[in-house]
Order: C-alpha cells, then structure tokens, then sequence
DNA sequence: CGCATTTGACCGGCGC
DNA sequence: GCGCCGGTCAAATGCG
C-alpha cells in the first residue's frame, strides 16, 4: 500500500484535547494562538461564546479498584471557552474551573480586546438609542448581550486563572521529581547498581474490555488481572472523545522464563501480564473522534524493561484508530505481516527506518475484541535521537511510571494486583532493587532507572544498554541533546513546532497523529495531534495525576497510603477533546 | 526507476 | 525428534 493510503487512512487519529493554559503560552503560533486570534480579531465574535461548544466528559472507573483522575475537557469550537475538571473518582475534585483558552499576556490582551469592543459598542448604541422604541429594545437586547459577554469573559480569565494554577503546579511537581530523581541516585550505594539496575515497568494497555487480548482468554490468569478498565466504559460511540492514561505496576520476576515474557503481542499487556503474578499493565488510552471521520482514538502504553542481557525491551501501545498503524513519530518499514493463531487478524512487523540499523521493531495487529484497537508491540531500543513527538510518549510512560513507582515504594503492597488476582510476591521482584532496597526511601520519587521503551532515546544506543533507560519526561532534551546534537541526519527539525497540531516539520508524518495528516483540520489540530506532539502538553494531565499520587504516596508511605492500597493500582487520565 | 509493501518460504524456539 | 508457531527474509508486486 502506498504511504499516501495509509496517511489518508489514518489521518485524524487522535484527537485529544488536554490543552492546560500553559500549553497555549508556548504554542505562540499555533493552534492554540489561532485560536486567540480569532477570538481577538472576532472580538464582537466572542458573542457566540461557546459557537458550537463541543464538549466529551468520560470517566473511567474501575470499581473500586483504582484511584482515577478524571481530566474532563470541555472545549469550545474555537478552541476558547474550555472547562478542565480534574477530579478523581473517588469523589475527591482536584482542581476544577473553565478558563478561556488563553492565558496571561495573550489572554489579558484577548479579553481586554473583548471588553474594549464590548465598550463601544455600547456607546454606539448609546447614541443611536434616541430616535426610536426599536432602537431603544435593541439597544437594551444587545447591552444584556454585551453583559453577558463580559460575564462569560470574566468567567474565563477566572478559569483560565485556575488552569494556570494547575499546570504550574503539575509543572513544579514534576521538577520536584526530577530533583527527588537526581538525589535519590545519589544516594544509591555503589554496589546496587551492579544488582538489578532495571525495573520492570509495566505500563500496559488496553482500550478493550476486560479479556481484550487473546492470550487473556487463553491464559486465565491474565483474565483476572483487572477490572474492565477500558473503553467499555467511555468508549461510548463515537461521539466520545477522550484520552486516558491508567497506570499501573506489574511485578515481574526476573528469573521467569524469557519465552513467557516473550509472548507475542496480540496485546502486549497480555504478553506482559499474563500469568505467574508478574502481570501488571497500565492503560493510556486516548480515544477521539475527529470530525472527518469521526474516528476514535484510543490508545494504550504498555511496556516492560527487561534485564538487557534476557531481553529486549518491549512495549505495547493500544491504539483506537481506523488506519493501520499509528504514527509514533518514527519511520517504520514493514517487512512481513503473519496471522497469528491467536488472532485471526494479521499482524504487521515493521522496522523503525530513521536511522539504519536501528534496531527497534515493532508489530502492529488489531484487537480481536475490539478491531477498532490497533495494539503496537515495540521492541528494541531506538540507537537515535528520537523525534518530538515520540519522545512525548515516552514522557508519558515516564511519568506512568513514576506514578507507579512512587505508589510501589510508598508501600509494600503489590501493584500487580491489579487484577485482584495476582499474588503479591511478585511484586517485588518486579520492582527494581533500588526501589526494593529503598524501603527507606520512600520518599523517593522514582527509580534512577526506568524501562522505558524504545521510545526513549539513547539509552541503549548509547551503550547504555537495552532497556534501562533514565526517566525522562516530558522527553527532555537531556537524552536527546549529547547524542544529537544535530539533527541532519533526522527527518525532524531540530525543534519541531509544538502544538503545531502534529506538524514535525520535515517529518513524514506528525506525531501521534496515527496517520500523518499533515494538515489536520484546525479543529483538531489543537487536540490531540499538539497534545501527543507537545510533551508538555500531554503530561501535564498526566503529571497532575502523578502529582497527585506522589502527594499521596508521601503521605501514606506506611503502606496506608491512598495509592498504596488495593484500590490505587490504576490511575487513569483521561482528557476528552470536544466532539460534536 | 526507485522504493515500499506484499507474501510465501524459511528459520529457530518451544512444547509434546 | 517432530510439529507447531512466531518471527524474519527476500523475491515479487505495486505505486509514485
């Protein structure tokens, strides 16, 4: 099939919208800054207020089983007029408020802008007010509006207000973290490194209902490992949009058999969890519907470090997505395509292409459950810098991972008990020593050493071997930078455009866009494509929840912590772009 | 014509 | 040792 096909196949794959106020301060000329202009230059415009307000709200709850956050945004057709609620379900409201898509300077200068238009025409009706009673009612009608208007402005900046708050702190928890990070690999002893330096991160996926892999069926152990966590739920139609992240840790014990771990990916969430305790999944999960196509988008991460002289590291993405692949930012080459006993549906084996030699591949074949799921198996680690947008991902699973790390060393409970199955004992050796070891280190934030998938860049291909990776969100540069220091040789700009709307410059496709639509339509532009592609952006939903449970898991670290107990394994973030 | 995809064959691991 | 199965290879094919 021609790329131009599959581009136009997957086009509007995710549309997510987790869009916080400071995402808009960066994005300058992006979406988000059209979105501004329009409001400025409509001023009078700004009347229609929510102009088709579109709106999604879907909380994923795990019955009683998980700590979710639930990241609801609401979202005006031109981008304005957003309400952003983070609420757990548990009842506890996090954060909650509407704000006018801009924020601070832009924002000032848009609502003033609005006001100051509001203002005259209030005079102008003034003054044509005296000649007639239609004039007169009109001009009362249109003053109500105007009030109003300013209202709604008032409301905004007051909301938009609250969403700073929110990602500045999400912003500073994460530094926090970073910091807790770096110290806490100070102190590890000199001679653990030589232990077991890689944890097995399990940061599966699914979008399906429960028993959504094969392999769940086949193995009854992996059917009782979760709740239905999954689009079951908030996959209601295609009128729902949303993205959601649920973490959660798996144990994994190291001296299983690598074949069991090896277990094909009709779900990497079942390769990783099936069986023998050491499952443990996460889900992120981003469903959409672009208005093209109406398409949902729903994606999954799951992935699991593996002692690099065992195994490769693997990672297993679940997509929502109509095309046949989701883009991730990388180039990949197929280069065979099986069906599976398991699964009836083909599944794909592609090469990642950005650099040669690259060692990464990836499977791709759809959920038996749920064919609308595209499950992405990626194993290896990437010898490049990698793009943006890919490293967007991987500061997903680094902050799932952070999460899930900081709720194992808050307590001794086993996270892999996700399923309500599993036993515990694993759960140790699924974490890493340095956090096994660590027992009084509970404060620290996470473990120095996370196996984040081969969408890191570098860490192996540095040398640094297989699948221990340094956490990175937010994909830093600090990977990125000593190894690429120019980007000549990498079809992405040095510095992509962020909330481009999943522009990657010179990129094939853009990132998290699943289908490389180079131009998304303006409505989805600021969702999920600029959130997938903007780290900044798509963590900071995500960062938030971690926040929350680091918070959480610092306070309890006794084993009472709220994350720490039975109903905290999973966390789901889950952001709802607008819809129809 | 070059490149990507397709598809059947081949290989290796694993279970019986 | 054999068969099954997943993964990979490479020639054939299609497309721009």
């Amino acid at each position: 099939m021609s790329s131009k096909k599959k581009r136009a196949a997957q086009k509007p794959q995710i549309d997510l919208s987790l869009e916080p106020a400071e995402t808009r301060e960066e994005d300058g000329d992006g979406n988000c800054g059209a979105a501004d202009g329009d409001r400025k230059a409509s001023d009078g415009a700004a009347a229609e207020k929510d102009g088709g307000g579109k709106q999604g709200e879907a909380s994923k709850e795990v019955a009683g089983e998980e700590k979710v956050l639930e990241v609801v945004v609401v979202q005006g057709g031109d981008g304005s007029n957003e309400e952003i609620r983070y609420r757990t379900l548990q009842g506890e409201m996090m954060e909650e408020g509407k704000q006018p898509a801009a924020n601070d300077d832009d924002d000032g200068e848009s609502v003033g802008a609005g006001r100051a238009c509001v203002e005259e025409k209030h005079m102008v009706d003034a003054t044509g007010e005296d000649d007639n009673g239609a004039n007169r009612r009109r001009t009362t009608m249109v003053q109500d509006e105007l009030s109003g208007m300013q209202e709604d402005l008032e409301r905004m900046k007051e909301e938009n207000r609250l969403l700073r708050r929110v990602v500045d702190r999400t912003m500073h928890d994460y530094g926090e973290l970073q910091m807790k990070l770096a110290a806490y690999k100070q102190q590890l002893p000199a001679d653990e490194p030589n232990k077991e330096p890689e944890v097995f991160l399990s940061l599966g996926a699914t979008a399906a209902a429960d028993g959504g892999f094969p392999e769940a069926k086949r193995k009854e152990q992996a059917a009782r490992r979760r709740p239905s966590v999954g689009s079951d739920e908030t996959d209601d139609g295609k009128e729902d949009l949303g993205l959601s992240l649920s973490l959660g840790a798996s144990s994994y014990d190291e001296d299983q058999k690598p074949a069991a771990r090896h277990d094909d990916a009709d779900g990497a969430a079942a390769a990783i969890t099936d069986g023998k305790g050491r499952g443990g999944y996460a889900l992120l999960e981003s469903s959409s519907m672009g208005p093209p196509a109406g398409e949902l988008a729903s994606a999954g991460i799951a992935s699991q470090s593996v002692n690099p002289a065992n195994r490769k590291t693997r990672v297993s993405v679940r997509v929502r997505c109509q095309g046949q692949t989701m883009n991730d930012g990388c180039q990949w080459r197929k280069y065979g395509q099986k069906v599976a006993k398991a699964n009836p549906c083909p599944r794909a084996y592609y090469r990642c292409t950005v650099a040669p030699g690259c060692p990464v591949r990836k499977q791709v074949q759809r959920c038996l459950e749920d064919m609308s799921i595209l499950v992405t198996t990626y194993e290896g680690t990437h010898n490049h810098p990698l793009p943006v947008g890919a490293t967007a991902m991987a500061s997903t699973t680094s902050s799932a991972a952070t999460f899930m790390l900081l709720s194992s060393t808050s307590s001794s409970y086993s996270v892999s008990d996700a399923g309500g199955g599993v036993s515990t004992a694993p759960s140790s050796s699924y974490l890493s020593p340095y956090l096994l070891n660590s027992s009084s280190h509970h404060s620290s934030a996470a473990s120095p050493f996370l196996s984040s998938p081969p969408l890191i860049p570098g860490a192996t291909g540095g040398g640094g071997g297989g699948g221990t990776q340094h956490l990175n969100q937010f994909g830093n540069s600090s990977l990125l930078a000593p190894q690429a220091p120019s980007h000549s040789k990498h079809p992405w700009p040095p510095s992509p455009p962020l909330g481009g709307g999943g522009g990657l410059g010179g990129g094939k496709r853009p990132f998290w866009s699943t289908g490389g639509d180079e131009n998304p339509t303006p409505e989805l532009t600021g969702n999920v494509g600029a959130v997938m592609s903007d780290p900044n952006k798509f963590s900071a939903g995500i960062n938030n929840f971690v926040r929350k449970e680091a918070q959480a898991a610092m306070v309890g670290k006794d084993g009472e912590s709220s994350c720490s107990k039975s109903d905290s394994k999973w966390g789901v973030v889950e952001s709802l772009p607008p819809h129809e």
